[in-house]
DNA sequence: ACAAAAGTGTTGCTGGTACACCCATGA
DNA sequence: TCATGGGTGTACCAGCAACACTTTTGT
C-alpha cells in the first residue's frame, strides 16, 4: 500500500546519550559496536526504529535491551540526518538524552550488558557523528539545568546536599557557595529532609533528602536559580562540563 | 548496496512552523494541502526529504520552493515519528521553526505561491499532528525569546521600539511598561538608533532602530531580560501565543 | 493650548552574593 | 579541645518594576 510512489526510503534509528553520575564525577555511558564496520568502536547505545513503534517508543526499548535500564528520565533531542552519516547506509537518527543514577544500575552495566561508564572529559572517539550528539546533549543539560531542577534526576532516591552540589559543580565546572547553594535547594520546597545523616565526609554529618515527587511533578516549572549568573556565563563561554 | 539487511525503511519529511509579524499581529503560515488523500486541507508547508540532502538543507529548499521565502532565521524543532500520523503511510517528520518579516514577501504569497498568513489565535484545524506541531512551536518561541533577542528576526530591517513591543506583547499576552521595556532593549546595545522617525502613532515620532548586525552574530547569547517575571510565569501557566 | 504617544528620572524593593560566623561530632 | 565540613546570619549591592514626569509635534 505505498502511495507516495515516488519518493526515497531510509532507515531511521535512534541513539541515546546517557548521563549518570555516581557521586563524584559525571559519566556517560558508552557500548561498542556490535556489528562490522567499524566493530567494537565506541559508540552510544543506539537501535533501528521497529515497524509499529514511534522514536520515543524506541528509545526506551532500545535503553533497556542494551543496558537494562528503564523508567528513567528521557527526553528527544536532536535528529541528525546528513546523508553521509552513517557510512553504510543512508540512516536517520534521532538523538535522546538520559539522566541515570549510576549505582542503581553499576552490577548489571559490566557483567550483562557490556556498556561502560566513562567520564566526561576522558571520552574516546566516537563513530559517525556520536560525538556531536554528545556535544549538544552536554549544552542541553547545562540550559535545561539552569532553570528546571533535573539534575535531581541523577541523584539516588536519598542523597545529601553537598553531594547535589558536587554534581552542579561538575556540570557547570565553576564552585558554588555552599551556604547560598544549601538556601536556595531547600527554598524550592522540593526536597523533604530525612531523619538521619550521613556521617561519611564531615564529623558533623549531612542530612539526607529525598525529593518530594509530588511537588516535582506537578511543579517542574517552579525554576530554581541555581546557577549564578556568573557562572552560567563562563559555562556557556568555555562549553564546561568537559 | 543495502547493509543493514533486516530493517524496515522509512519515508522522511520537514514540515515547517513559519512566523511572521505584519505589525500588529503574529501570524502563522499555512497551505493547502496539494493531494490525496485530504487534498485542499490547511497543512503547515513540508515535503520529503531528498536522497542527497539533509533535513536541514531540506526545510530551506521546501520553504524557498513553497513559498519563495529564503535567509530566514530556521532551526530544528522535534521529530514527529508516532507509526500512524501520516494515514497513508509511515512518514517520519522533523518540524522546523522559522521567523520571517512578513512584509518583505507579502505579495508573492498571495499570488505565485497559495500560502496564506493566518492569525495564531484564529487558526483552523491542521492535518496529521501539525496542530501539535503548532503548540510545540509557540512554547519554544517563548522559551527562547525570554533569554535570546530572536524576536528582532520577525521586525522589518529598520523598526521602533513601540513596534517591538507590540511583538513582545502578542507572543507573551501580557503588557509592557514602555519605559522599562525601552530602556532594556536599548541596553543591549544591539540596536542602533537612525536619524529618522516613524511620525504615524504619534505626534512626537519615534526613533527608528536597526540591529547591529556585528554585535548580534558574535553575541547571541547577551541574554536580555526582557520579559518581567510575572509576564514569564503567566505566560508558561496560560500557554499565551493563544 | 491641548492631546497623545515617546522616552527619561527616580524611588523603593527584591533577591542574590559574599563572607563571617556558629554547629555538631570524631579523633 | 581541636579540626572539619555542614549549615545559618547578615550586610551590601545590582537590577528591576512602578509610576511620575518631561519632550515633541500635529491639530
Amino acid at each position: 500500500m505505498t502511495k507516495y510512489p515516488r519518493q526515497k526510503r531510509y532507515l531511521f534509528a535512534i541513539d541515546c546519550v546517557i548521563f549518570g553520575f555516581d557521586g563524584t564525577e559525571l559519566k556517560l555511558l558508552l557500548v561498542k559496536r556490535a556489528i562490522e564496520p567499524l566493530k567494537d568502536k565506541w559508540s552510544l547505545p543506539g537501535g533501528f526504529v521497529d515497524d509499529m513503534e514511534s522514536a520515543d517508543e524506541a528509545a526506551s526499548r532500545v535503553l533497556k535491551e542494551r543496558t537494562g535500564i528503564s523508567g528513567v528520565y528521557m527526553e528527544q533531542l536532536q535528529t541528525f540526518s546528513k546523508p553521509k552519516r552513517d557510512i553504510v547506509e543512508r540512516t536517520i537518527s534521532t538523538a535522546y538524552f538520559a539522566l541515570v543514577d549510576i549505582k542503581q544500575y553499576k552490577e548489571q552495566m559490566n557483567s550483562k550488558h557490556n556498556a561502560c561508564w566513562t567520564a566526561l572529559n576522558k571520552l574516546p572517539s566516537l563513530i559517525f557523528d556520536h560525538s556531536d550528539m554528545v556535544m549538544l546533549a552536554k549544552q542541553k543539560l547545562r540550559n535545561k539545568a539552569s532553570t528546571q531542577p533535573i539534575l535531581f534526576e541523577l541523584m539516588p532516591v536519598k542523597f545529601t546536599i553537598p553531594q547535589l552540589q558536587q554534581l552542579y559543580k561538575d556540570v557547570y565546572g565553576a564552585d558554588f557557595d555552599k551556604g547560598n547553594f544549601s538556601r536556595k535547594v531547600t527554598a524550592t520546597s522540593l526536597l523533604v529532609r530525612q531523619k538521619d545523616k550521613d556521617m561519611n565526609g564531615s564529623k558533623k554529618g549531612a542530612f539526607y533528602y529525598k525529593v518530594d515527587m509530588r511537588k516535582y511533578n506537578a511543579n517542574t516549572s517552579s525554576f530554581m536559580n541555581i546557577i549564578p549568573k556568573l557562572a552560567m556565563k563562563k559555562a556557556t563561554k568555555t562549553n564546561a562540563v568537559k
